[in-house]
DNA sequence: CGGTGTGAATCTATTCACAGCA
DNA sequence: TGCTGTGAATAGATTCACACCG
């Protein structure tokens, strides 16, 4: 059971899709229409779950939706609740606390560090708002997984190496660098920048 | 002279890079060290610039940095400014006003959008902020080219419907939803949620 | 030698095409 | 007929392997 990296991507966007419709089931070709990829492709996703056994027993035409979301969730590790932490308190990263973009799905947000004690005082939040220094120590004992790393890009490898040490497992840089890691951690690099030069480099390739 | 898609992103990862070093020149095992690429995929990257003539020009071994942050630029149509604007200044748009991650970029910040005015009263930056109904009068005179879409999910497809038929030419998208644009239009989606699920299943894939 | 550039081979992903089913 | 599921074909990206250059 090894869905790629696109087939996950795919599945991932396919789950808040199906969180957003109240229609009892889909087809392939209405999958299609929603998302711009091909029927073929949606199917073939699909199937790599291996889970046409349960899909069929809930019957009918097309897809069973609840049943496609507790799968597609099941298979890609999301229907545990999983810790995540925000490293820089600044604009970028304080906007996340209250985002409620990680409604429906399986992440919560657990703690914020800075290493600015002041803009600890200043910030109010739900979750525990920390001193840097105690990533080490918070970061093991609360279970963090996640972290969204949103400091200056000249203390982003810094930070991203006391995560490391701290035990995390994935991180979400959104500095414009490129981090340096051992094997086995995830990084995934989510920067304005680049993504700017991703659509310019399409539309200038495309004329 | 065709990058495809993921060459682009490596190439715009290296012009970063490129620009944080001091060194006059670079072979292509060091940018391995560095970037953690093969060797092999930076130098057929580089190769598919089609631009061994000028490079050699600069002579010795390796790429001469200059040249090739150079030569990257251009073919990626990176070496002309490009004006972009921010629509919704909630916390997350708003983080962006006085964001330096454009710095050493050809994109500029030219304005800002929010339905609330009151909201546009209160922040301040160096661009105008206005408010949302100036869309199509404002980014056709200014020549906004692309958009940063950081309004709640529900009005997500709504503002980028505004933004198309103003003439934008891409969106990097922060809302948690798919949107739907006309063939032509790019659209770059960078979702939290999207990337913390990304993380998890590349993670729990590989155990 | 240690470098680049590049065809050939491999690996990965998408699309096609169709069998099988309700 | 319109759907899923899937082997086969195609397209795309990466890696290999080696010719060639200073």
């Amino acid at each position: 059971m090894a869905v790629s990296k696109p087939t996950a991507g795919r599945l991932a966007a396919l789950v808040r899709m199906l969180n957003g419709t109240d229609a009892k089931s889909v087809t392939s070709s209405e999958l299609e229409q929603l998302t711009g990829w091909s029927s073929a492709t949606i199917r073939k996703d699909i199937s790599a779950l291996d889970a046409a056994a349960e899909l069929e027993a809930a019957g009918g035409t097309g897809y069973d939706v609840q049943t496609l979301r507790r799968i597609i969730m099941e298979r890609l590790g999301l229907s545990v609740e999983k810790k995540c932490c925000i490293v820089g308190l600044g604009r970028l990263g304080s906007s996340f606390l209250d985002y409620n973009g990680l409604e429906k799905t399986p992440f919560i947000l657990a703690a914020g560090f800075d290493s600015n004690v002041n803009r600890l005082e200043i910030l109010d939040a739900d979750v525990p708002l920390l001193p840097t220094f105690k990533i080490a120590d918070v970061i093991p004992r609360l279970g963090i997984e996640y972290a969204l790393l949103c400091v200056p890009p000249d203390h982003a490898q810094a930070a991203a190496d006391k995560l490391v040490a701290a035990g995390i497992k994935g991180i979400v840089n959104y500095a414009p660098v490129h981090l340096v890691v051992p094997e086995g951690i995830e990084i995934e690099n989510v920067c304005v920048a680049d993504a700017l030069c991703s659509l310019t480099a399409r539309i200038s390739a495309s004329n």
